[in-house]
DNA sequence: AGACTCTGTTTATACTGATAAATAGAATAA
DNA sequence: TTATTCTATTTATCAGTATAAACAGAGTCT
C-alpha cells in the first residue's frame, strides 16, 4: 500500500470519505485512513460495481484544507499554514500541496503569495471568478441573446422594486450619474462604452436589494450583458442612438419613482423597460459571444470594482 | 531572465498577454514571448504602476490549453496530448503541467486518467460541478431559503409554460411516476426522500425547456433545495404530511393541464403552487444549510444522472 | 467461439532535491 | 525622519526517479 514515490496511497474502488475530526487538527493527518475499502465482491458480475473515479491525494488534501477553514472558522484575510506545513500535516509531497492549494486557488477561495508571511490567504470568492466558471458551463449550451432577456424580463422588475426601500442618497447620484453617462444626448462616450455603462444602472440597483440570491442572479446577467454582447456590424447608429435615448429616459423616470419610494411604480416601469430593450436588442442583432478562455486580466485583478452595499 | 529552476521566466509587470496564433499550434510555444514587458518607468514616480498579480506559468499553461480547446474545436470526449508532449510543447516542467491541468480539472472541463490511451480528455462541465463552484460563492453570502423561493417565485412558472409545447410521453409518465412516490398516501420513503423527489418534477419540466440559461436557473434552485435545505427538528410530521399531499395534488392539475397543452393554465397552476411551497417552508422553518466543503461523492460520479434532453 | 487470466507497455501519480524570484522587515545611510 | 540596502523567509519552477493504475493483447480453459 506505498503510493508511487513512496507515500501511503489510497486504493481504488474507494467508497464514501469518512469525516473524523470536527475542530482542533492532530499534526499530521493520515489521509489514508479516511477512505473505508469496500472489498469489492467481484463474483459472477458482469457489472461488478460501478467503477468510480479514484480521488487524488491532492483532491484529498484540497478537501482537507476546506474542512480547516470551516471547522476553524477561517474568515478571508486569515493566513493558512505554509507550504511545508501542509506536507507534514497531511503527508503530502511539495507538489500534492501545490496541487491542492492550485485548486482552491482555482475556485478562488484562496490567493497564494511570495515572501515572508507568504502562502496561502482565504479570500472571498469574487462575482467575476464565479462568471468565469460559470461560462465555463454555459459555453456548452448554447444561449442566446433572447434567453437571457426571458429571465431578464421576470426578475428585474421585483429585483428593482425590492432594492427601492434600501436606496441611499448615494445610491441616487450614482443612478443619475449612469444616465447621464449612457444619455447620447449629453454623453460623449462611443457607443459600445454608452451600452456598458448603461448596465451600471441596473448594478446599483442590484446592489441594494436585499435579496443575495436574486441580486447574485441579476447581476450575474448583468455580466454577461456587459460582457458578452456584441452587436452586428451592420446596426445603423441611429438605432444605437434610438436604444441608448429610450434607456435614458425609462432610467430618468424610474429613478425619480424609486426617490418617491414608489414601489408599484418601479415595478411597472422596470417591466415595461426590459419589454423594450428586449424589442431593441432583438432589432439590433445583438448576440452572445461565447468565450471559454478566460481572458488573463481577469486572474490579476482579484477584486475589481469592489463594492460592499447593502450588507 | 531565467526561472527559478532554470526555465523560461516571466516579467513581472506585465501589462497585457498577446495572443497570436489561430489555428494551428508551433511545436514549442514560448510563453514569455506571450507577455509584452512594459519598461516601466521608475523615475520619481511614487506609485510607478498599479502593481498587478503576476501571472503564474500554470496558469499561462492552462489558458493556452484552454485556447487550443477552442481554436482546434476539440469537443466532449477528444484527447488533450499528453503530458510529456505538454511539457515540451509549452516548455514547462512536469509540475507546472500539472498544476495547468488541475485547473482545468477543478473548472470541470478536462478529465485525467492513467494508462494507454490515458492523459486529459476534454469533457462537458456538468450542472453538479458548477453547483458546487457557485456554492463556494454562496458560501460567504448569507442566502436564506425565503431568498431562494423569491426567485423561483419569478421564474418556475414561466419555465413551466415554456415547457409544455416541448413535453414528450415519456415526460408526462416521469411527472406521474414523481408525483406517485413523493404522495404521502401511496408512497412508502421516508419523509425527507419525499421532500427531494418532489424536486424531480421540476426537473423533469426544466429539462424540457428550450431556454438553456432559463433551464440553468431553476435547475439550479432545484438543485440547492435538493442538497442544502434541512428542516427544523421539531417540524411535526402533520405538516410534512400536508406539504407532501398539497404538492401532490397541485402537481397533477399541472400535469393534467400540461397534457392538454393549456400553457397559460400550467403557468397560473405554477405560479399558486409556488405561493403554497412558499407558506409550507416558512411553516416548516425550513433553511439553508451552507456548505462550503465538496463531498467527495461528486467528484467520483462525473456525470451522474446524464439526461440529454431538449437540445 | 466466448470468457477468463496473465503479462507487458503506457501513462499518470507521487516523492525528493535544488535554485530563482518575491517580499516583509531589519539594518543602515542621508 | 526618510530613503535605501541587506537579509531571511517563502513560494515558483525546474529536474530526476520510482510506483500504481489502466489497458491491450496473448495465451488458456470451457
Amino acid at each position: 500500500m506505498l503510493s508511487p514515490g513512496g507515500g501511503a496511497y489510497c486504493t481504488r474502488f474507494v467508497d464514501r470519505v469518512i469525516v473524523m475530526h470536527s475542530g482542533t487538527f492532530p499534526l499530521r493527518t493520515d489521509l489514508t485512513h479516511m477512505a473505508t475499502k469496500s472489498t469489492t465482491v467481484l463474483a459472477a458480475n458482469k457489472e461488478p460495481q460501478r467503477r468510480i473515479k479514484q480521488l487524488k491525494r491532492s483532491d484529498l488534501v484540497a478537501e482537507e484544507i476546506k474542512r480547516m477553514i470551516t471547522d476553524k472558522n477561517l474568515n478571508p484575510g486569515d493566513r493558512l499554514p505554509r507550504e511545508s506545513e501542509l506536507q507534514t500535516q497531511f503527508d503530502a509531497s511539495k507538489g500534492t500541496i501545490r496541487e491542492a492549494l492550485k485548486s482552491l486557488e482555482v475556485q478562488g477561495l484562496v490567493k497564494v503569495s511570495t515572501g515572508p508571511t507568504g502562502g496561502g490567504t482565504v479570500i472571498e470568492v469574487t462575482l467575476d471568478r464565479t462568471l468565469q466558471l460559470l461560462q465555463n458551463y454555459l459555453f456548452f449550451k448554447d444561449v442566446t441573446i433572447e434567453d437571457i432577456y426571458a429571465a431578464r424580463r421576470l426578475l428585474e422588475p421585483e429585483l428593482a422594486a425590492g432594492a427601492v426601500p434600501h436606496l441611499t442618497e448615494a445610491d441616487f447620484e450614482g443612478l443619475e450619474h449612469s444616465i447621464t453617462c449612457c444619455d447620447p444626448n449629453s454623453s460623449h462616450e462611443d457607443i459600445l462604452s454608452q451600452r456598458r455603462e448603461d448596465v451600471n444602472f441596473h448594478d446599483i440597483l442590484a446592489a441594494a436589494n436585499p435579496n443575495p440570491f436574486l441580486r447574485f442572479t441579476c447581476e450575474l446577467i448583468n455580466e454577461m450583458i456587459r460582457q458578452l454582447i456584441v452587436y452586428g456590424n451592420r446596426t445603423p447608429k441611429i438605432e444605437h442612438r434610438r436604444f441608448g435615448e429610450a434607456n435614458a429616459n425609462i432610467h430618468r423616470e424610474i429613478t425619480l419613482a424609486a426617490r418617491e419610494r414608489n414601489v408599484e411604480l418601479v415595478r411597472e416601469l422596470m417591466a415595461q423597460h426590459m419589454a423594450d430593450a428586449t424589442n431593441h436588442v432583438k432589432r439590433m442583432k445583438g448576440r452572445l459571444q461565447g468565450r471559454l478562455i478566460l481572458d488573463a486580466d481577469s486572474l490579476r485583478r482579484p477584486n475589481p470594482g469592489a463594492r460592499s452595499l447593502a450588507k
